[in-house]
RNA sequence: GGGAGCAUAGCUCAGCUGGUUUAGAGCAUCUGCCUUACAAGCAGAGGGUCCGCGGUUCGAACCCGUGUGCUCCCA
């Protein structure tokens, strides 16, 4: 078969990919093999497949891939979250695009159409992750909504309520006033609007007798505060200004009167308070703004709610009562200037919130939310990571994680939301509750004995749960470990090994994990915690949907492939390091990938070529390839070993430039050329053999990385018998350091040889003949066919005397002399000698300084101080060596 | 405001337990090559105040302190 002249990626993936799937190699059930357990970080049913997913799945797929190759048994859990406030969102959009509003359907027909919407684009993303290669286990593939894995969520909602984890609190959240009802944040759309900011002076209480602040007489003592909202100063509980603030500082501790009403109340420092905005002073309404609400919590100040739920003014407020919020907004400012309160009234351009769904201005309001108590939960998973049963990579995460968890705060678990798990809490009309899995469990809870209460009377909440109060039981619940406990599956593949994710969710998602693990499993839930960076583009920014700066993933795969999109990906994203996107690293992976193409075209081509055994006479020939062979086999070994090393410390960026680097620079660049026979010339079957068995390992070796091309490469080197992808590894061998330095110093030699050529202006075509001055000459015997052909040599000779009128080339404490029949021009050589020379001269000296400090030889490790001594004997004997090269010239 | 992290070649990053020659790779740049696998290539080359300052040490890119700049998380 003619193959291409350049590798085409796109027909090849297609085809492998399928025949994975049909021969079953990504499914797993539990058997006698130690399992590798990984589950996905679920993407949303939302998503469409963007760079952080590929790095993530990428990730993921290298090591279980590597794992099935390594006789483990592999198991990668594919599915997806049901994303509540991303999918409403949705949902709502594409309603709205149908001239349907939300509010006009109820839960169920809602629920309905969200269903119909995940079915047509909630898979997207996992066709996605085919064509990128990953092996995920399909047959497995779970959504957190699925019906056991819902009843699991609300299990866990009840139990932890039973044992006293979950309890109802107090929350500021987004009030839309005309829909009367709560709005999540990404409901609420934020306009710039035009309004005023008023200054107000509130009078300081001096201690003297109460003062009627309704009467046009202000004392001579009051302090000024600047605000957009003069209709909330009713609910007013404090006035805070900045400790720092020095035109403030008498009145830290003293208090103030509300104007109209004359409340009083304390003025307080904190650092909250911004010194130069307004007036540097600011009145704190607890129960209407989120920041004041945390003011007062932190000096415990009386809530006042001035407003009722449709926007109008509370009894609370005193005055007002029963009129609308912006109503009060225009009479109170005349009231407070016929009071002398109002000092002046400003301009201000500032970010309102308006309801997604009825344009109204977003009241933030106090309601009531469910909330999981931290404290004792968190605990086990702290202690967990910081004694490594569980290993964070890279280990710096530890730092954060401990801080958060060691300052932990409650979790809110309630959403505005209907697409979710609704919470099982039931009202009674009177205000009890109940929290059970059904209504009619709810019910009989809930009823007393003289009450005339019936079930139809009973209210579920209509509120759904957090997302994360699923997901965090992911690593269990896709193997039934909470709904159906001690099943063979938990028993085998719990706990997972790795967890493949980004540090933006360390606390959302993985502490959470952890927690849920050892709640309900008695058991953490993975072993290594892999922290991916986060993909930016080239000027640094996080890819977003908003910036537009994400690339089109499934037209990269197109027009690199997969192989090379993956290879980009990882090449540059060493662990836990962001990672800048640059589709030049694409290009470098479809450079490699063509360069394994084009490895495999030559290779090809000598197959017709072979020379029997039987022919072969023992040349000089033959045994400049046994170098070649050997010296090959041993880098292999020592790449592989060191391979090994790297993806158990999981730098498998580094891992995969290693292997890079082995095959275009040692296989390619250098073994290939020396092996590579003559114009039309045979090559030893030996040679060929061994070639062709390098060219699998190494196949076997980038599999895991670029999966598809290794596989296609593998079939066409030569008929075999299975296919790649389940190949297992051999164990490790050794490699002899001798035979590594012998071709270091091979490569060396060749590059000074060709620098010379160059240098002088010797063309490559141009014949040279070469003198050799060495001690071992043995050694460049057995690898002097290499030599010949590398530097285009039409002879070589050894020498023990040095050869005028040549071009001297020093490596080490050899010489080489370039006889040529071109005139020369020594004067570059010489600089180039010379510049060596003081180069030399200087380290020699800093070397000699070192060991003749006593206290370096006395400190130091023996092996240390010898190897110094080995560096100045070498210097020294290369600063001869240059010396006499020069004396030549 | 609280916390975490980062700073090494033009760019993106390695550099593990402080000592392996005066710090490496890829990309980019420069020079020469259309050499029968590959111009998506081959052969070479140049390029560094390891952010500044101070300290510990026989020895610091690496450890400690400090300053500067940048990034992220939480409110």
């Amino acid at each position: 078969m003619e193959l291409s002249k350049n590798y085409i990626p796109n027909e090849v993936e297609a085809r492998w990919y399928k025949h994975w799937l049909d021969n079953g190699y990504f499914s797993s059930k539990p058997d006698e093999r130690e399992a590798y357990t990984v589950v996905i970080p679920p993407p949303n049913v939302t998503g469409v497949l963007h760079m952080g997913h590929c790095l993530n799945n990428s990730i993921q797929d290298i090591l279980i891939r590597r794992a099935r190759m390594h006789g483990k048994n592999a198991c990668w859990v594919p599915g997806t979250d049901h994303a509540s406030i991303a999918t409403e969102a949705k949902v709502v959009a594409m309603l709205r695009e149908r001239g349907i509003t939300k509010s006009s359907l109820s839960r169920d027909e809602f629920l309905a159409y969200a269903w119909e919407w995940k079915e047509k684009y909630g898979g997207i993303i996992l066709q996605q992750l085919k064509k990128l290669g990953c092996s995920l286990d399909w047959d497995r593939t779970s959504f957190t909504m699925d019906p056991v894995y819902y009843q699991s969520v609300i299990k866990v909602f009840i139990d932890l309520y039973q044992k006293g984890m979950i309890y109802r609190g107090k929350r500021m959240i987004n009030w839309d006033v005309r829909a009367k009802t709560a709005l999540s944040d990404e409901e609420v759309i934020y306009k710039e609007v035009q309004g005023n900011l008023y200054y107000l002076r509130y009078a300081i209480d001096n201690g003297s007798s109460t003062r009627d602040t309704t009467k046009n007489e202000v004392s001579a003592d009051y302090i000024t505060i600047a605000t957009v909202r003069p209709e909330t100063i009713l609910g007013d509980a404090a006035i805070c200004v900045n400790p720092s603030d020095k035109r403030y500082k008498h009145l830290h501790g003293k208090f103030a009167f509300v104007p109209l009403i004359n409340r009083r109340i304390p003025i307080i420092p904190d650092e909250y308070v911004t010194i130069d905005f307004g007036t540097g002073a600011l009145k704190v309404t607890p129960a209407h703004d989120m920041n004041d609400y945390q003011l007062g919590q932190k000096y415990k100040l009386e809530i006042i709610d001035t407003m009722n739920d449709d926007g109008t003014m509370s009894e609370a407020a005193q005055l007002f009562i029963g009129e609308d919020r912006f109503d009060v907004r225009k009479k109170i400012v005349p009231q407070l200037e016929a009071a002398g309160h109002l000092v002046k009234t400003e301009a201000y351009t500032h970010q309102v919130g308006f309801s997604e769904r009825t344009d109204a201005v977003v009241e933030p309001r106090l309601s009531l939310q469910w909330w999981v108590s931290m404290k004792n939960i968190s605990e086990p998973a702290l202690r967990a990571v910081m004694s490594e049963e569980i290993n964070f990579h890279p280990a710096k995460f530890k730092n954060l994680y401990r801080h958060w968890m060691e300052n932990i705060k409650d979790w809110c678990i309630s959403r505005q939301l209907w697409w979710g798990h609704r919470i099982p809490a039931y009202y009674s009309p009177d205000g009890n509750f109940a929290v059970a899995a059904t209504k009619e469990e709810a019910f009989q809870q809930l009823k007393s004995n003289d009450s005339p209460l019936t079930i139809d009377d009973i209210r579920q909440d209509d509120d759904c749960l957090d997302t994360w109060f699923s997901s965090w039981l992911w690593p269990f619940e896709v193997f039934k470990g909470l709904s159906d406990p001690g099943n063979a599956e938990i028993k085998y593949y719990y706990p997972t090994n790795t967890l493949v994710t980004a540090p933006e969710i360390i606390f959302f998602w993985v502490a959470r994990m952890i927690m849920a693990g050892f709640e309900y499993m008695d058991e953490k839930p993975f072993k290594d915690v892999y922290f991916t960076g986060i993909v930016r583009d080239k000027q640094g920014r996080k890819m977003s949907k908003s910036l537009g700066n994400s690339p089109d993933l499934l037209g990269l795969i197109d027009q690199y492939g997969a192989d090379a999109v993956r290879f980009g990906i990882m090449i540059a994203s060493p662990a836990g390091n962001d990672i800048l996107f640059d589709e030049s690293a694409l290009e470098q992976g479809r450079n490699f990938n063509n360069k394994l193409w084009n490895a495999l075209k030559l290779v090809r081509s000598w197959e017709l070529r072979v020379r029997s055994q039987e022919n072969n006479t023992p040349d000089s020939k033959l045994q400049t390839s046994d170098f070649a062979i050997a010296w090959f086999q041993h880098r292999l070994n020592q790449v592989k070993t060191e391979v090994e090393e790297m993806m158990v410390q999981f730098r498998l960026s580094e891992a995969l430039k290693t292997v890079y680097s082995l095959v275009w620079d040692d296989f390619c660049s250098w073994y290939l050329e020396w092996i590579k026979p003559g114009f039309e010339q045979p090559i030893d079957a030996i040679v060929y053999e061994k070639t062709v068995v390098y060219f699998e390992e190494l196949m076997q070796l980038l599999h895991p990385f670029i999966p598809f091309i290794t596989e296609e490469i593998y079939h066409l080197l030569r008929e075999q018998k299975e296919d790649l992808c389940i190949r297992q590894v051999d164990a490790l061998q050794s490699f002899d350091k001798p035979i590594l330095e012998a071709g270091e110093l091979l490569k060396q030699v060749i590059s000074a040889l060709r620098d010379a050529r160059n240098k002088n202006q010797l063309k490559p075509k141009d014949p040279i003949t070469l003198h050799i001055q060495a001690n071992h000459i043995a050694g460049y015997k057995a690898i002097e066919n290499i030599l010949i052909k590398q530097v285009n040599a039409a002879t070589v000779s050894y020498t023990t005397v040095t050869i005028p009128h040549t071009i001297v080339v020093a490596v080490e404490k050899d010489k080489f002399f370039i006889e040529t029949e071109k005139q020369l021009d020594n004067t570059t050589l010489k600089a180039e000698l010379l510049k060596d020379l003081d180069h030399q001269r200087k380290f020699l000296e800093s070397v000699t300084r070192k060991l003749s400090n006593e206290r370096f030889v006395q400190n130091a490790k023996a092996e240390v101080v010898e190897m110094e001594k080995k560096k100045q004997a070498d210097a020294a004997a290369r600063i001869q060596t240059i010396q006499e090269s020069l004396q030549s010239m």
